[in-house]
Order: structure tokens, then sequence, then C-alpha cells
DNA sequence: CTCCTTTAGGAAACCGCTTACCTTAATTAT
DNA sequence: ATAATTAAGGTAAGCGGTTTCCTAAAGGAG
């Protein structure tokens, strides 16, 4: 494998030299030494050793994405847009997986560190509430090293973030069953989720916009997997007045409605109204294809970037990006039948 | 940040005596000593700088997955299995998504050389089959470079791979379908995939089996995608003896078939059966839920992690394991209704 | 023709750690 | 008692670059 070394020698110069060239670097050099030594670097196949450069300059252009999931398509298409960007800028990437495991997150947090990442785009993983200090007190040593970070997906003080209006989000489902008629609207929320209550709060403004009695009997929660959803709107269809429609704090749960409507003989949208949050190829294979809040993952990815770059290149150390949801208007959702 | 010098002198000691210490060296040490060390470390929150780490030693401790898709459970559930094996083993893993394209394949593999990776876990990108000849170029740069690989989802020689038995489990899938009744059985094959011509194999070997004659009008091709299945399956029943059943190459076709067969009308198993490859949510979401063909996911990982340790500790360089797929039977298929 | 800038390049310290090769003292073998 | 080991630790040369000073020659100004 040829050095920097090599290349010198054969050019007849200093490393020094050869370096600046190889750089780009803002030192004169004669337009003729200089093609001597680029075609002698090529003729040597010569590849730079990435580690070497980063032990000697301090910056090792590598950019960590740390996600609780990479089977869940809401994080790997955030992913991807990251990636794509990082990659034109020069950065390359470590996806990290915490499989939703806090200390798991803890040991990369420390991986990183010792590898001397140059910043970290992070979705932090919170199963318990206690798991908030943990987070935080990751984010604290990153930025003690002096490593720049981004987080989305939670909430943090004194990190540059993207916030993701939830609470429009839900706001704007619960109005949109509204509008098509619905008043007993049940809320199945997430057990663990960061953007808990926001969601929540939504649901509940816009029942009160729209002069709705907010019935808390009509709220439950689950853990975002789809039995979870299914067993909720079981118990939901047992009340003496069940709910016309059902908003499911994520996908999962929503297909999870689905099933338990179907299992109940219940025709969707015919009897029941269901709408989901997230998207993904699953809302839009089953039957009926499910109207859910997406949020921006584009956007999402797009402005984590630019956060980063921003921090990286020193011009904005701290900044939050508010993005919107929108709603994708599938089957599952229709005017309620009235009720005999 | 305290660096193996710092501590070296506040211990008294010289930096190589730190350094055996800190990675228990097989070098004698006093006890004493030691414990002082690995006190004053612990004292200085002491993280060992990897970069240099990798530089003075030349091993990065460092494993590189390439795929095609980290948006597909198939390879994300692949890499699950094999990063939690790898970091058990001290390996930082770093996940690379070529996203389909053979350049950023290449990319890749320039940038990992760079990185002084140990070792490869390799998932080739192939659209068009000259990408064979790139991916082939790619495994010999790597091996040229002292890099261990192990494949999987492709053949190669020379290389360790996975080799996962398609070809039986095509002729599984058509030979469940016969067992049934069926005689008219469709083939809705994969136009890129890297097993192709095994999976045709195996659908031709069970009809043969059978006596079934070989009617190519009902083998056609797809994209792989939704669309693809959809269509396909649409010209496929426009036959004048149409099939009573299809196999899809992957579970993406098979569920559009699905949607093809109820917007015709047909009552899938009633009236068609519906057999996909590859299993994940989605088939278990679709109504009626889908019978597949399951590749062995957990075993796959489990294999090219022990394939590529075998290499990286000198035990053996090259070696295959086969593996099997097995059958996921749900709702997609049953017994064929008489035709009229 | 001086004096000051530029231009072009080199020398070598440094990044943090590993390791081959030594040294010295304490054991053990003979 | 002497030679041969073994234990415990030190020295310093890398690993492959980057970068801070320097130097020397050439160009421009006065």
């Amino acid at each position: 494998m040829a050095t920097i070394y090599d290349i010198a020698k054969k050019a007849g110069v200093s490393t020094a030299t050869v370096s600046r060239v190889l750089n780009g670097v803002n030192h004169p050099i004669k337009e003729e030494t200089k093609q001597r030594i680029l075609q002698i670097a090529r003729e040597l196949d010569y590849r730079p050793n990435v580690i070497a450069k980063s032990l000697a300059g301090g910056k090792s252009h590598t950019i960590a994405l740390i996600i609780p999931s990479i089977t869940n398509d809401f994080y790997t298409q955030i992913c991807e847009v990251i990636e794509e960007k990082l990659e034109q800028k020069g950065y390359h990437t470590y996806l990290c997986n915490t499989r939703r495991s806090v200390e798991k997150e803890s040991r990369y947090i420390e991986s990183l560190i010792a590898r001397k990442v140059d910043g970290v785009i992070f979705s932090p993983t919170r199963v318990k509430p206690e798991d908030n200090h943990v987070n935080l007190k990751n984010i604290e040593k990153l930025k003690k090293h002096g490593i720049a970070v981004v987080a989305f997906g939670s909430q943090f003080k004194g990190v540059s973030q993207i916030y993701i209006n939830t609470y429009q989000g839900a706001f704007d489902a619960t109005s949109y069953l509204i509008n098509l008629g619905h008043k007993r609207i049940s809320f199945i929320d997430g057990l663990s989720a960061g953007t808990r209550k926001s969601r929540r709060r939504g649901y509940i403004k816009a029942l009160e916009e729209a002069q709705i009695n907010f019935d808390p009997s009509l709220v439950t929660a689950g853990n975002l997997r789809m039995e979870d959803g299914y067993s909720c709107t079981l118990e939901l269809l047992k009340l003496k007045n069940p709910p016309t429609a059902i908003l499911a704090a994520n996908n999962l749960m929503a297909i999870g409605a689905l099933k338990a409507a179907r299992d109940k003989g219940l025709h969707v949208p015919g009897d029941l109204s269901v709408i989901g949050f997230d998207d993904s190829l699953l809302s839009m294979v089953v039957d009926p294809t499910l109207t859910v809040i997406k949020q921006p993952l584009k956007e999402i990815g797009e402005a984590a970037f630019k956060l980063l770059i921003n921090q990286l290149e020193g011009k904005q150390k701290l900044e939050t990006i508010q993005l919107n949801t929108y709603i994708i208007k599938r089957e599952s959702c229709g005017i309620p039948k009235k009720r005999g």
C-alpha cells in the first residue's frame, strides 16, 4: 500500500508538499510539481490512510446516526436522506442501532467518543420515563467532547433539534374526523412515545374547539404494537356508547384496530373510522387502506443534516426547526352511520 | 482528554507499561503496579483513542455490513443479529447502504479499505447482469487488502459465503400447491434477483416430479414491486386457461397478486391461491394473510458472523454454509375449486 | 541597487498508542 | 556458587499523515 512517503520519494519532494497537493491546502505550489505529484499518486494507486489522517488532523470526517430501530421505516427512511447528503459533503456515516436499549445507546456514545466522530444525529431511545435522564447525560457527554449534536424525536434543552409538531397532527386528525361528522372519537395513545403528551393535547384541543365533551373513557393507551391496538379497540367497542372513530398513536396500533373491527363484524369505514400516525407500506397494503398522519421524513432528514452542518461549520450552534405533519387520506375514514 | 501518557506520568511508569496493563498483554506486570495504573485511569476518566490504536496496531476492530437497502426487513433483520454478535466480540459495526447502486457499492468499498476495516459482510447489489462483474472486482479488492470477506445473497467463487437454497424453497412452494390439488400454477419471477435461476428451476422440478406439463405461458417476471405483481397477475388471469395458483418471487409481488385478484372479484384462496417468497410484517397484515417461503434470517446472520470470525481468527479461510428455507402456512393458499 | 514581498518547498514535531528490543534484579536450576 | 531463567519495566522507533516554522529564490517597489 503506497503512502504519502512513497510519493514524496518518487517525486523528489517532501511529504509536506505531497500532503499539501493532495489536500488542496492553501499554500502556493508550482503547477508542474502539483501535476507530477498527482500523476505519481495515480500511478501508485494511492489511497490516503483515513486513520492516520484522523489522528493527525483531529477530524474523523465521520458522523454517527443513532436510532432506536433499523427495522422501522420511520427511522431508516430518515437515515437514507441524511446519509445521502452527508456523503455528498464527504462525510462517512455510522449507523448505530440501539434496539431500544438505553444501555446500548450509552455504550454507543462511549464508542463514538473514542472513535472521534465529528457529529451525531440522535433519536433518543426512551422506553421508561427515567430514560430521559440517561439520554440527557449522553448528550452532555458528546457536547463535552466537542462533538456536534442534533436531536430529533424528543425534546431537550441546549441541543439543536428537529421538533415535529405532533400536537398539530393529532389536532388535524381529530378535526378531520369531527368534520366528517364523528362525535364519539377514541384516542389510543402510545405508552412510551417521546411525544406523548402533545398528541393527547392536540386531540383534546380539537374536541374543545368543536365543543365536544371530552370523555376520558374513550382514551386508552397501548404499547405501539399491533396486538395492543387490537385489544384496546375490543375494549373500546364494549362501551355502552362506543366510539365511531379511532385515532391511534401509530400505524401498527391502527392496523390492530382495523383487525379488531373486522373480527367484530364491523365495516370500516362504514361502522368505524380509523386513522393512524406514521405512514409506511403497511398502511397501503391493508384493506381498507389506512388514512394516516404522516411525519415529513424527507424534511426531517434534510433539517437534521442542515443543523448538523451549521454546527460543524461553526455557523450556528443552537437552533430548532419545527416541522408539521400532514394527513394522507385513504379509505379508512368516512362519514359515521346514524345509530339506531 | 487524558492520554496514556498522562497516566504514565502520574503513575511514574512508562507508557509501555500502561499500554500493557490496559490491554492485558501477555507480559509480566506486578499486581500492585497494575492496580495503581487501573486506578489512575479510572480517576482520569481515560478512554483510549481508538484512532491512534488502529493506526499503531493495524487493526481497526471494525466490521462493515454492506447491504442493498436499509428499508427492507430482509436485510435489516439479518443485520441486527450480526451486529449483536459482533458487539459481543468487541467489534464495532459500520452499516453501509448501497441503495441498490453498484457505484455506491464501489465507493463504499474504497472508503472501507481506507478505513482499514477488518472484515466485510457483503450482500452484493446486482441490478443488471453486468453488475456481477463489479461485485467480483470489489470482492477482489477487499481480499487484496487483506480484509476478510463473507458474502450472502449471491454466489461467488473464492469467498466464504452463505448459500440459501431457494431452489428448494421454490420446489417446496410449488409442491405444496400441487399437493393442495393445483395443476395450473403460475410463477412470477423477479427480473433482477441474484438467485433467479434456481427459483425457476425449483418450480419446474416440482412440476416435473408431479408429472405436470410445464407451460411457459404461466411464467412471467416483474421488478419485485407491488405494482409488478399486480400487473403480471392481471395478465395471467386473462389467459384462456388461467392459473389457479400463483408463486411470486417476493412478498411485494405476492401482495400485488392479492390486490389484482380482489380487483377482479376473485376470492383468495377460493378462486386463486397465492404464495410468496420472504416474510415480513406485510405478509401478516394483508387480508388474507400471506403464505410464504421464509428465508432463515437469524441463521443467515449467525452463519455470516461465524464465517467472518473464522477468517479473522485464522481458523478457516474459505467455507460455504448452506441454509434452507421453510414454508409458513397462512391463509392465502387453499384447495382449488373445480372449474365449471 | 537595496529592501520587502511573494512564491515554492523543506524539516521536523506531533497525534496517541503499540511493540520489538533492552536492561536489571530476583529466582531457579545445577 | 555460578549459569540460566524469569519477572518487571524502560526506550524508542514506528503507524501515516498534518502543520508550524523556516529558508531561499524570485519579483516588485522605491
